[in-house]
DNA sequence: GGCGGAAAGG
DNA sequence: CCTTTCCGCC
């Protein structure tokens, strides 16, 4: 029934990176918000994100430039890694596309034009709807907010005005929830619900360069570090960031209770476990960015950079684990040819397309 | 390549 | 609701 990918089973635990605080790895509050009806799962969005902020697939797929820009410079491996996440072995670029072409309405993503494989986050809409820490400030203010507003249905589009990334990074700053009812700016205390239709500039534009920090960094990049986690995914607000790894649920299949009993000082919520994974490429609280797109958007990730030094010679803790092959698909499908599944991505393909 | 309608499925 | 699959159209 469920298709459970060999893949999935991989991710053995692998003996956590010390740096690695399980709890704000990509709970399941990443896959639903909390009590959602339909089991959620992995979304497309997730993925592409998961795959972008690994240094193995930049051969597949990186950012590029914008903020939010990314390039697919390997559809078909992009497709093929999709399809095995979810067990579609019949995946391609073509199909894969599509899902990505009804993002464009959800706002999550646009498409780059004129430029081939090149689609464009819309992080303000993608951090949001991930961030329970709203629905508790909601809730503290009395006001529901509807993260996923207005669908595109007749919705919002042009009546939709403020939200600086100050405004954004103001919001994720909210230290305490008893304090979230004092700050609400991004909450229409009439309208009880978000605006995050027109967010920061990269968007409106459409034209071109904004050298802004790419990746979630940015604005919100050092709100982080004030930010007293006593992670609860559900009920405290974990941070206004994007999860660090897409790892599938199995592999925490009680964030909360296994990481904190693995979290030294995490105890009972009562220990802040600092450590905000986001490593800021040097962008997030530097003055300005190189423009190198090399060193761009790549998200934090405990094993990014940063992190991965103070490991102290932890192995590629990156776990190339992740998605390789369907051969533990539940076979569900047309039973046709069973792909060979090459071990990983080469990355070492840099000069793809250009 | 990229778009979006339509139907189907989980 | 979120794709997956298929497809005609540009």
């Amino acid at each position: 029934m469920d298709c459970s990918c060999v893949s999935d089973l991989l991710f053995a635990p692998p003996a956590l990176p010390a740096l690695w605080t399980p709890g704000f790895a990509f709970p399941d509050w990443a896959y639903k918000p909390e009590s959602s009806p339909g089991s959620r799962q992995i979304q497309l969005w997730h993925f592409i994100l998961e795959l972008l902020q690994k240094e193995e697939y930049q051969g597949v797929i990186a950012w590029q430039g914008d903020y939010g820009e990314f390039v697919i410079k390997d559809p078909d491996e992009v497709a093929r890694l999709w399809g095995i996440r979810k067990c579609k072995p019949h995946m391609n670029y073509d199909k894969l596309s599509r899902a990505l072409r009804y993002y464009y309405n959800k706002r999550i993503l646009h498409k780059t034009k004129g430029k081939r494989f090149t689609y464009k986050f819309n992080f303000s809409k993608v951090v949001l709807v991930n961030y329970p820490l709203l629905d508790m400030a909601a809730a503290a203010t009395g006001s529901p907010l509807l993260l996923t507003p207005s669908p595109f249905g007749g919705a919002p589009g042009p009546d939709a005005p403020p939200l600086t990334p100050e405004t954004l990074q103001t919001l994720f700053s909210a230290p305490r929830l008893g304090e979230a009812g004092t700050r609400t700016p991004l909450f229409t205390s009439e309208t009880d619900k978000l605006r995050l239709d027109s967010p920061f500039p990269f968007l409106g534009s459409g034209a071109t360069s904004y050298s802004k920090p790419p990746g979630l960094l940015g604005p919100y990049g050092r709100a982080f570090p004030e930010y007293p986690w006593n992670f609860n995914p559900y009920l405290t607000g974990p941070f206004p960031k994007l999860p660090p790894s897409l790892y599938p649920p199995h592999f925490y299949p009680n964030p909360l209770a296994s990481s904190l009993s693995h979290l030294p000082s995490a105890g009972a919520g009562g220990g802040p476990t600092a450590v905000p994974l986001l490593a800021s490429t040097g962008e997030g609280l530097g003055p300005e960015r190189p423009s190198g797109l090399t060193a761009a958007p790549r998200l934090a990730l405990p094993g990014a950079g940063g992190p991965e030094a103070a490991l102290g010679g932890k192995e590629d803790s990156d776990s190339e684990l992740e998605i390789t092959d369907v051969s533990g698909c539940s076979s569900d499908s047309e039973g046709d040819e069973a792909l060979p599944v090459p071990p990983k991505a080469k990355a070492g393909k840099g000069g793809t397309g250009s």
